[in-house]
DNA sequence: CATCGTGCTTCCAGCGATTGGAAGGTCAAG
DNA sequence: CTTGACCTTCCAATCGCTGGAAGCACGATG
């Protein structure tokens, strides 16, 4: 039940992509897979071809992960991430990134809201019974 | 500038693909697509080949492109357009599809107004001047 | 020492709904 | 006969994953 290799978190130089994906809360599968695209380097490796991943990559998941809670794009992602390791940025350009991402989502709130209420006028002429009378396929059948 | 074969519409038993695509609004790459996936039956063809479409499918591909218009996947859309060819059908069960889409809508909507609530919250926090301090690479590195 | 179970590796394929391109056949008009 | 606009099929890419198969590595147990 302890550490398989006994290490599960210091000293030996990082530590294997399980227990990077439980740290970070990013599977192991979509971490190969962003460093696959290149999101993020190519982790070190044991002589045994094995990943090993320092606290500072964990961290970088980490990062990766809430950004994509925010819903950013790899790519917006590939672009916060190097902000946040450069020192010298201008928070203004973190905010560009930021506010290009929040005009993506108000647009598609817009279209999903839109197709919504769209829906619901349609879904609250319709009877629901069994006639076969409906105004949503009446609709759609223009 | 007249119709190359002639038949732009009429009597002779159907009209070619990029003229069905022309009256219904879906591109003709798209019906090959829906026809492939089994969305829509195999259409008619002339003796070299060519697809042909009756008013009826040229319809057909209409209620397609305004379902997808609201939203409906294509699984949806397959269901929706069975119904609307069954003249016995309850309108209960056209409800019930377009009640479940609804749900899905509802469900993408409040997560992406979350996800852009908290990232105007972030944004707001944000000079985006010059200084590298910003709140929302802050709360990213959590 | 052999074996077992778990975790690691790579590679390949699929999801949904398109869109793009290549390579080639068909048709009517000039 | 050539031109050009249409049609055909097939294959690949998009985006962000997720799943599976086949095979090595590792530690603990019998």
């Amino acid at each position: 039940m302890t550490d398989k290799a006994g290490n599960g978190g210091a000293a030996t130089g990082g530590v294997t992509i399980g227990d990077a994906a439980k740290a970070s809360g990013v599977n192991a599968k979509l971490i190969r897979y962003y460093e696959s695209i290149g999101l993020i380097p190519e982790a070190g490796r044991t002589a045994s071809g094995y990943r090993l991943y320092s606290p500072a990559e964990v961290h970088v998941l980490r990062f990766v992960r809430r950004a994509r809670g925010l819903g950013f794009s790899i790519e917006q992602i590939q672009t916060l991430v190097g902000l946040w390791r450069d020192r010298d940025r201008s928070s203004a350009e973190v905010k560009r990134v930021a506010q290009a991402h929040m005009d993506e989502l108000e647009a598609k709130i817009a279209e999903l809201t839109a197709m919504r209420d769209s829906l619901r006028r349609l879904a609250e002429a319709c009877h629901g019974d069994d006639r076969p009378d409906c105004p949503i396929l009446h609709d759609l059948a223009g």
